[in-house]
DNA sequence: AAGTGGTCTAGACCACTCA
DNA sequence: GAGTGGTCTAGACCACTTG
């Protein structure tokens, strides 16, 4: 490795092993190579690889354990899918969700879409309708938008598209941070009618994004939840 | 510096480090010694000191910059007391405010206090009242619980308490993570009178609890916020 | 006992800032 | 040019897991 590019070697190392995940040659829950082979592999001194193992680990993507080895962590795993999900029951636990999925349209991308996917006018998006029932009730409706690019053939697909997380699996894309925006609001039509509550009344109103691991936008998602007994929990560091 | 404790040496220098700031040996704004000058004052290696120096900036303590050398942050610094603070107007702009605060009152913990301040029975609280007005309008008024165990002799501060960012300096607590948990309520006569909105009409309700770096529970804030114009920003990653 | 990640050392040189 | 943090090396040994 050329220790006099501009960017650090560590950087490049980890750009290179999450490329190994992006393209599959590293599946998820299978072990990687230990960090001296790595380091040899690539011609640097095992410390630097370590900072890279170090970063990778950080970004979800590698758990290591010391006497075992290290893996490649399965993003559809209950621990990363729900990574994105902070709402809760008012006592604190995680919701028993059940997803129903709607099917999955395709269409030139509108205004707001625009904006959240940082799309331009003439892109196109996939559009998909959700609700989520708890205890055979439904709480909460979404609508979600993907831009056409990142998923190729999607329309097609035979599966009923669960969440993001899993439908980032299947495309390669790794997702990073997430954005929401959470403010009340009043229940329209057809979210009243799905929810089973008074037109008007109000509601938590949930508008999320979430990027890839590149920074780029992978999904917008508004959702309408019925407030009663239920909260949203945010950590702040 | 021992080797053979369970605990790393970077644990230890990490919390040797803390506690010269805790206790006001390095004060905020100031510069601390070099690396080198610090790993041979601890008697250990570079590497070792710079582990526990990164913990440190991680924590959001210290600030290093290359050529420069590493300062003691300021917790009051606009960038550092905001960082609780995740309301926002519709646009996303931050909102500019001005806050009111009532008098400091102290009594026994109730029960939600002990639960969310880990508290005994028989511990005290002091008690906090702030409105805060945007463009001369109320638009969240606030009650804020603090363990009067950590905040000896608040009752007879002259100041107003602006909030918990600043008291927390005051007194050498260092703050940690806090989580907010936010849901939809009813404005309460209290509230609707001293937001100008009618009784019970919707609004956000902000449930805060603000952690010491220890994991100690430092602030238990109840806020209720007209929701019009206003959004909370959540992030995840 | 062998293999893994975790900790630690004692340097070297680079990139940046400022007097 | 002196001083700082940032990167990188090439090892050593420790703690843990597994066969």
């Amino acid at each position: 490795m050329n220790r006099f590019l501009a960017r650090p070697i560590y950087l490049q190392l980890r750009d290179a092993l999450v490329e190994r995940i992006a393209t599959g040659q590293w599946k998820p829950g299978t072990m990687i190579p230990n960090e001296g082979d790595l380091a040899r592999e690539f011609g640097v001194s095992p410390g630097t690889m370590r900072k890279a193992l170090d970063l990778m680990e950080a970004m979800r993507l590698l758990t290591r354990r010391q006497g075992r080895g290290t893996v490649v962590n399965d993003p559809s795993s209950e621990e990363l899918a729900g990574r994105y999900t902070n709402l809760r029951r008012t006592d604190g636990r995680v919701i028993a969700d059940e997803v129903k999925s709607g099917e999955i349209t395709e269409g030139p991308a509108n205004e707001r879409e625009c904006i959240r996917l940082r799309l331009a006018k003439d892109d196109r998006v996939f559009r998909a309708h959700r609700r989520r029932l708890h205890e055979a009730r439904a709480y909460m409706v979404e609508e979600a938008s993907m831009p056409t690019a990142l998923f190729p053939g999607l329309a097609d697909d035979q599966n009923p598209s669960p969440g993001i997380t899993e439908l980032a699996g299947h495309y390669g894309l790794l997702l990073g941070k997430a954005e929401e925006r959470i403010s009340v609001g009043e229940a329209s039509l057809e979210v009243a009618e799905a929810l089973g509550i008074a037109f008007a009344s109000p509601v938590l109103a949930l508008d999320r994004v979430v990027y890839g691991l590149d920074g780029r936008p992978v999904e917008w998602r508004m959702g309408w939840c019925h407030s009663a007994d239920r909260m949203y929990l945010a950590e702040m560091r």
